[in-house]
DNA sequence: GGTGAAAGGTCATTAAG
DNA sequence: CTTAATGACCTTTCACC
């Protein structure tokens, strides 16, 4: 879905104040008040927000520690039942089917480094897992973010308005 | 930060309706107003609710293609300079400082696998990186999620309770 | 527990693509 | 003709006392 510089903006307000409201939010935005809701169910319909629920973090919960492990599965089996496994374990906080040499990556949280030995015990214990291969993270030197995202992808439906033609589309190769 | 069985059930009821207010979530948990306010504030001042901002979807921006980029960075120069560069490139949604051969991985983000390619070429030319291997996200098999983390946290806080003794405590290795 | 203030939902009207 | 923006009305909820 493609976004405008007003969406834009208005993202970025509720991320710096989520509890701003809608019509706060109209008054330093220069808008409607019925602009701003209208954009807002827009954006959610159209699944860009996601929701406004509470973020947790959780090395705040205790679980300070936080690997990626790479999984190569036994070939007998599909993605799917491993990944239904993999969901009962609370530790395992994303998981991906991946290209290249592994199967899949997980990340994984963990209160110590010997947690994790036991979180990963409990992975490799999964039917379907063939083996694991971890590497721990030493420091989160870019949390996840996506407002550059946005910005950009406001910017660039912007520069499209200011330059009057579309941009050349990008097709999936 | 230690939670209780009602702080886990406070956030995911939040989670769950998130527009639902102190008031009415008093109420469905069965506790005072001021008991609610009083948990929220005291979970955001641990830093364990980060906010209540939008969480954004990036393929629903367009930017469908997800890929986890291992770098080696050349020995004489160290981590933060390169995060620093890393930062200013938009697809760039999260980068980590790991062990193991790599150096660091990062999450990105593209339009498309043909601008994966511009995105990666971006990255190489950061001073300081001398290579990338990236694997592409086929599949999204478990979504980011902190939920069972914090049922998690909360059901073994109550065990303590009900056993009377703490777990052993884990400490770093 | 009551009260003032403000929020959100909805609508008709108008403007623009 | 479809989509979006605006201002107004009304009901509900919240935070403060």
């Amino acid at each position: 879905m493609a976004i405008d510089e007003l969406d834009g903006r208005l993202i970025e307000l509720f991320s710096a104040e989520p509890r701003i409201g809608v019509l706060e939010a109209s008054r330093r935005l220069g808008v409607a008040r019925g602009t701003v809701q209208a954009r807002l169910d827009r954006l959610a319909r159209h699944g860009v927000i996601r929701g406004f629920g509470p973020q947790i973090e959780p090395a705040a919960l205790g679980y300070g520690v936080t690997a990626f492990v790479t999984l190569q599965l036994r070939q007998s089996r599909g993605h799917d039942p491993v990944a239904e496994r993999l969901a009962a374990v609370p530790e395992v906080i994303e998981a991906h089917t991946i290209t290249g040499g592994g199967d899949m990556l997980c990340r994984v949280v963990a209160r110590s480094n010997r947690d994790l030995q036991r979180v990963i015990d409990v992975i490799v214990d999964v039917q379907g897992v063939e083996r694991a291969s971890s590497v721990i993270s030493l420091a989160n030197q870019i949390s996840f973010r996506t407002l550059p995202l946005v910005r950009s992808a406001a910017r660039t439906r912007e520069d499209t308005r200011i330059r009057g033609r579309a941009r050349p589309r990008d097709g999936d190769s």
